[in-house]
DNA sequence: GCCAACGTTGGC
DNA sequence: GCCAACGTTGGC
């Protein structure tokens, strides 16, 4: 879909446009930038159902709560965040993104003081409300105006002819909160439908083909003057964090406030625009629903996470609650501290503070092993002199500074599992010792590090959250090694051997009969096992006949790669291995030295024929 | 957008 | 520790 891509909080390289689109906005519609607070929008939105008169309801906050008393409202939420924020980690509030009550301090102390007393008074007013009402609305209104500061829903209101007659637009910037000085865009449709995001206005301008339309700045642009977030992105930009992803200062979600509502994997814009017909504009925030998580398709491309543009200063993390409200507190999963905001690890199961996910990405990360690639001097890739011209490298090369190149990929070492003096493989790059640079004193982790003999390797919860990173510098840091990660994936393979170049699968192997064009039900999903390449594949996806043999620490070494075991997937209970001490990464066994390629593979290789192949 | 298959996880 | 299962990713 368009709008996924245009609003891809992942969209972004593009500071330098967004800079300039900013700019141009001013100009297009000549909005007036109103001031206003982030929690106040929800409150907005109540109050100006009302003065609008508007049928269609437009978020959680304001329609749930009228509608539906089960339908999850704000308060209820407030409630368990609050909860959440008490038991210390743990998994993340399911509405951590909503923006609740964490501005003005003064006007909002006492509200937050009770949260279930006001839910219980949401949960009776929302019980009494079932038409939706306009006393109801009013009554809504009344209740939640008090409680802050508020520029006047009408104030700001510029006419957008771009979109039509009686269109109008609105530019909002937040006084406060994680996102504060982040510029939100306001649509109202002539018929009074309060549009906050791109896929808002798609919904309520259907048929209307929207993708020259930039929802920032309320402008068309025809041909000559492409968006800048439409550029397609590598998928490699998965790899990085969602709470990076946070940061929406890339993409236009950056300026669609509604993109903080729509932040729970099951929550794309995928629902939303199979909810759009009659009411649009509520369409974007729902209860959470935690469990169609894994039918979704990848949430990245559509998750946009709620933070400050990166043209503004970031919120500091509260260290053990002492900044921010305690509305928005999350406890990082990795050290441990609370922390204000919503930044989460990549696979957004846990918060992730600022500084550890500032520090994953400046390779300082003390749970984190970074490891870089050397080049073994002999493979196919080191042996290649000449740049292939076609490979991305070579394409990105073309257009880059001379720091920024990148060595082709026909030339990068294909060889994982060496390692050491002239050889290729992993190398720690950071040591642990640099945790104290990189974190404070008062951060409650450093008590769970001196706890054990061991930081890196005793301490559960160290444990839990070691990782082995294969440094990844392609956006921030492009150094010739940039691509590993390219190569991770085409590390099961030489690319040369009998079985790398074999094309056919057997279609007898349980692989094979595994894959769904033979009929099987793909659960597996392996490479035919005649194909399993005949250096570098994992032992265990080798045909059945390599595995067995007499193998032992006297004889031939097994041919093959030992399946890798990943000690941050396991819990407690973990034996380390001697060996396994600091500086000395043996969680991935692609790097021990057992892995090199045995003689007896090949020779047991020659007892493999490639009827298929040859 | 589809597909092959890689890497990781959780259950046992 | 093994392995079935599956989310994810790069190539096409
Ligand atoms: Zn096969
Ligand atoms: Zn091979």
């Amino acid at each position: 879909m368009d709008e996924e891509t245009l609003e891809s909080p992942l969209q972004g390289t593009e500071t330098v446009e967004e800079d300039a689109g900013q700019n141009a906005e001013k100009n297009s519609c000549k909005g007036d930038t109103v001031e206003e607070d982030i929690g106040q929008r929800s409150e907005k939105k109540s109050s100006e159902i009302d003065e609008t008169n508007e049928a269609a309801p437009e978020s959680s906050d304001g329609v749930n709560a009228i509608g539906s008393p089960s339908s999850g409202p704000m308060k209820e939420k407030a409630t368990e965040e609050k909860e959440e924020a008490k038991s210390s980690g743990g998994e993340p509030p399911v509405d951590w993104f909503e923006p609740l009550e964490d501005d003005d301090d003064d006007a909002e102390s006492n509200d937050r003081n009770d949260p279930e007393e006001e839910s219980l008074a949401g949960e009776s007013e929302r019980s009494e409300s079932v038409g939706g009402s306009e006393s109801t609305f009013k009554k809504i209104y009344q209740l939640h105006a008090p409680r802050r500061k508020r520029s006047h829903p009408d104030e700001g209101w510029v006419e957008c002819p771009a979109l039509g007659e009686g269109w109008k637009r609105k530019e909002v910037v937040r006084r406060s909160g994680s996102s504060i000085g982040q510029k939100d865009v306001y649509y109202l449709s002539p018929r009074g439908d309060r549009v906050r995001s791109r896929v808002e206005l798609i919904s309520v301008l259907e048929g209307q083909d929207l993708s020259n339309f930039e929802y920032k700045t309320g402008k068309f642009y025809h041909g000559e003057t492409p968006l800048p977030r439409i550029r397609s992105r590598k998928r490699k930009v998965r790899e990085r964090s969602s709470s990076e992803s946070s940061w929406m200062e890339r993409g236009e979600g950056a300026d669609t406030p509604d993109s903080h509502h729509r932040l729970t994997p099951s929550l794309g814009s995928k629902n939303v625009n199979s909810n759009h017909s009659n009411a649009p504009l509520n369409s974007t925030v729902g209860s959470p629903n935690q469990g169609s998580h894994s039918e979704d398709p990848p949430a990245e491309d559509k998750i946009k996470l709620p933070g400050p543009s990166s043209s503004q200063p970031r919120p500091l993390p509260s260290i053990n609650g002492e900044i921010g409200s305690e509305d928005s507190i999350l406890i990082c999963a990795r050290c441990g501290i609370s922390f204000t905001g919503t930044w989460y690890d990549k696979q957004r199961k846990r918060p992730c503070c600022p500084s550890c996910w500032a520090a994953s990405k400046t390779k300082e990360h003390p749970m984190i092993r970074f490891r870089k690639w050397i080049p073994c001097g002999q493979c196919v890739g080191c042996h290649n002199t000449d740049n292939c011209g076609q490979c991305a490298n070579c394409k990105h090369g073309l257009q880059s500074p001379e720091s920024r190149r990148r060595i082709c990929r026909k030339r990068k070492c294909i060889c994982p599992i060496r390692k050491g003096p002239g050889s290729g493989g992993f190398m720690q790059q950071r040591p642990y010792s640099d945790v104290s640079e990189t974190f404070d004193d008062s951060m409650s982790f450093q008590g769970e590090v001196t706890d054990s003999q061991h930081p890196s390797l005793k301490s559960s919860d160290t444990e839990n959250f070691s990782v082995n990173v294969d440094v990844d510098d392609e956006d921030e840091l492009s150094t010739d090694d940039d691509d590993d990660w390219h190569k991770k994936r085409k590390r099961r393979s030489c690319g040369e051997c009998k079985a790398c170049l074999c094309r056919k699968d057997c279609g007898t192997c349980d692989f094979c009969i595994d894959k769904p064009k033979f009929g099987g039900s793909n659960k597996k999903r392996q490479k035919c096992r005649l194909r399993q390449c005949q250096r570098q594949a994992m032992r265990h996806l080798l045909p059945f006949q390599m595995g067995q043999g007499d193998y032992g620490p006297d004889g031939p070494l097994p041919p093959g790669r030992p399946r890798p075991h990943y000690t941050y997937s396991r819990k407690l209970g973990l034996k380390k291995t001697k060996g396994s001490q600091m500086g000395y990464d043996l969680s991935d066994n692609e790097d021990d030295d057992s892995n090199l390629q045995p003689v007896s593979a090949q020779r047991l290789w020659s007892f493999i024929l490639f009827p298929l192949c040859s």
